[in-house]
DNA sequence: GCAAGGTC
């Protein structure tokens, strides 16, 4: 007999957490059914390694294969899909455990229920709907399932959610369910273009560890990398034009809208510039307007935002990522994985009490803060976590947060500083237009500051503004002169950059976008190097950007069609298998494209090579056992290549011995024989000499 | 040795 109705799953503690809260303790009676939290921490299960999903010996040969590319693309008829525990950093300890214990925790508690509710937010990928079933059929559940979704995590709305619980036992039905489960077998069978770059930059005679490329790495690098290109060939080219300029300094100009305008009004040397100018004359300024405008304070910022700005001012992405969690865990700043750029009114109201002592804190001045209430633009009616802002907790001062990581104080103050900057009025000022009483296509118009109000507190413009500087009186005349101008310089990739870029695809959630990015510019293989913010591809990110290039899983439209089809296979209107047999069309696709990138490598990284030495797969040697089971294992050891009477030797199970060389040069007789073997968890044939009979 | 997605 069951001790309980419901055993509530949630996706993490601070949910569990909320919960509680709003259902009165971590157990006890909501919507008339006894209930217990339990909470997991994000995915507690994950894919097994690809030999390991798989049944016979040769598939399980075929499936480790790094170097035969006969063996791809993979046939995901072939694998079981099989789960095991994952494994979760702990970025306080710096260690590593697996999720078997909180597994176990989970099917104790359960044993008492008579079902199981996956309570998660309502995040329309369905990665908590898959994160749920993994634990329920980790713990191989057979009872019902239900399911609640809820927008936030308020009282009511969770109390709200508990009211319209739905059956989901059968998950082969749940369109989350199978949407996302497609996209995360979509994406592990991605991983076969890695093991493919792998083999190409190694044939190609590059020394590297390994290439890797996915929906997200590679069109990171082949983005940097295309724009690099743009850079590199970039000529400046200048050009003439006649524009006018008054006493004070403003700039008369025509609006230049299409190429064949600028072709006309622009000259390649300054002669003809000159002999353009010289066809007008002074003119006096007309036609003054002094318009008063407002301007609301922009939207609060995200984690890849956040990460943007302290990239400028030195702080590596790894490193604000790791502080920002330690703070988010004190409750000092709010939840850090959203999306969320606008807060609901509950959120606002729950920090208003402390905006004064929050300004004190990081010395904004607090006579600006006098807009209390939300503005519509920075209110949504649904926000699980809100916009990443300041928490309830208050510290004492911005120095006590060292303690959380070299950049607690900048993303506090940051963070801080851009919330109150809702609290300030609209910014307010003159917009001044005149223009020419000869020319009227001759135009001027700049902004004149009258109250900064909230940009006093938190500027967020880009400084490409028109300056502040400029005096307020225009004309009374203007004189014509040679403007000189160039064409554009493409842009220098940066953190910003490819985050606007990932975002405007829809590449990449709000938390996976930093975190990519952390991985790519952190480590001995980093494909990217960050200087302050400014992104340039290290010889292993140039590799893997040119063996993409033209190739699918480079090209952000990749993902497009994976979340329309996935989106089909939601509305259970396709079949998830079509979703996951696109990742096969891509691997068929890509294969051939990244061979023949390979072999124009040279041209593009062969100056940066550090070791020119061609570096190959060691070669192999495949046979049987005496048992009848096929091993492969390495021609050469010691710097010795095995003869073909060594070969039939060492199948045969005996001893064998001859000349070899140590690391050190130091010729030795090595006696030995093959036998399975262990590297890094990972087993392997091959010959192990036995060092005691030497 | 591999992905991307959650999480700490």
């Amino acid at each position: 007999m069951s001790i309980l109705d419901m055993l509530i799953l949630a996706e993490k503690a601070s949910a569990a957490k909320h919960m509680a809260k709003a259902f009165g303790g971590t157990s006890g009676t909501v919507a008339g059914k006894t209930y217990k939290i339990v909470h997991a921490h994000g995915h507690l299960m994950e894919f097994k390694d690809p030999e390991k999903m798989v049944k016979t010996d040769a598939e399980k040969e075929r499936y480790s294969s790094w170097s035969d590319m006969k063996t791809m693309p993979w046939n995901q008829a072939d694998f079981s899909w099989a789960k095991t525990y994952a494994k979760s950093y702990n970025s306080y300890t710096k260690k590593s455990k697996s999720t078997r214990d909180d597994v176990n925790a989970i099917k104790s508690e359960a044993a008492n229920a008579d079902a199981i509710l996956i309570a998660t937010d309502n995040d329309p990928s369905g990665e908590g709907d898959l994160l749920g079933w993994e634990i329920v059929n980790a713990i191989k559940w057979n009872k019902p399932v239900y399911r609640i979704r809820f927008a936030d995590e308020t009282p009511k709305s969770l109390n709200q959610a508990m009211h319209s619980m739905v059956e989901i036992t059968d998950q082969f039905k749940q369109g989350e369910y199978l949407k996302s489960d497609a996209r995360s077998k979509w994406d592990f069978l991605s991983m076969q273009l890695t093991r493919i770059s792998t083999y190409a930059a190694r044939q190609a005679g590059y020394r590297v560890k390994v290439i890797n490329q996915g929906r997200l790495k590679s069109v990171i690098v082949l983005k940097i990398w295309q724009q690099q290109q743009l850079i590199d060939q970039y000529v400046k080219t200048p050009y003439y034009e006649a524009k006018f300029k008054d006493p004070a300094g403003h700039i008369f100009a025509r609006s230049l809208k299409d190429d064949e305008q600028k072709r006309t009004a622009r000259f390649a040397t300054e002669k003809d510039g000159q002999a353009e100018v010289d066809k007008y004359t002074k003119s006096p300024v007309t036609n003054i307007k002094r318009q008063h405008k407002t301007q609301a304070p922009g939207a609060l910022i995200d984690l890849a935002k956040l990460g943007s700005i302290l990239a400028k001012q030195g702080f590596n992405s790894k490193e604000v990522l790791a502080t920002y969690q330690k703070m988010y865990e004190a409750e000092i700043v709010s939840y850090p994985r959203t999306e969320d750029k606008k807060i609901t009114q509950e959120q606002f109201n729950e920090l208003l009490p402390v905006v004064d002592a929050i300004a004190q804190v990081v010395g904004a001045n607090q006579q600006l803060l006098t807009h209390r209430t939300l503005r519509s633009k920075h209110r949504a009616t649904e926000a699980a976590h809100g916009a990443n802002r300041p928490g309830v907790k208050v510290p004492s001062s911005l120095e006590s947060l060292s303690k959380y990581g070299p950049s607690a104080q900048a993303i506090y103050r940051t963070l801080a500083l851009n919330y109150l900057a809702i609290l300030g009025e609209d910014y307010q000022f003159d917009r001044v237009t005149a223009e020419l009483e000869l020319y009227p296509d001759f135009k001027t118009g700049f902004n004149v500051p009258v109250q900064l109000n909230y940009k006093a507190i938190f500027d967020d413009t880009d400084s490409d503004d028109e300056s502040n500087s400029v005096s307020d009186v225009v004309g009374p005349e203007a004189e014509p002169f040679v403007y000189q101008g160039a064409n554009p310089k493409p842009t220098r990739p940066s953190a910003d950059w490819i985050g606007k870029f990932l975002e405007k695809h829809n590449i990449g959630t709000g938390a996976t976008r930093l975190g990519v990015q952390a991985q790519l510019t952190s480590g001995k293989n980093a494909f990217i190097k960050d200087q302050k913010g400014f992104y340039t591809l290290t010889q292993p990110g140039t590799i893997a950007a040119v063996l993409v290039r033209d190739s699918w899983i480079g090209s952000p439209n990749i993902t497009k069609q994976l979340f329309d089809h996935m989106d089909e296979v939601g509305k259970l209107n396709e079949s998830p298998a079509i979703v996951v047999n696109s990742a096969t069309r891509v691997i068929e696709h890509d294969l051939p494209i990244i061979l023949k990138n390979s072999r124009e490598l040279t041209q593009f990284v062969g100056k940066q090579v550090k070791a020119t030495k061609k570096y190959a797969a060691k070669p192999k040697t495949k046979g049987q056992l005496t048992n009848g089971k096929a091993v492969e294992f390495s021609s050469t050891w010691g710097g010795h290549k095995f003869t073909e009477g060594e070969i039939q030797q060492l199948l045969a199970g005996q001893v064998i011995s001859f000349a070899a060389k140590s690391k050190a040069g130091k010729a030795y007789t090595a006696s030995g024989m093959l036998k399975e073997q262990t590297y890094k968890g990972k087993k392997f044939w091959g010959f192990k000499a036995d060092f005691g009979k030497k």
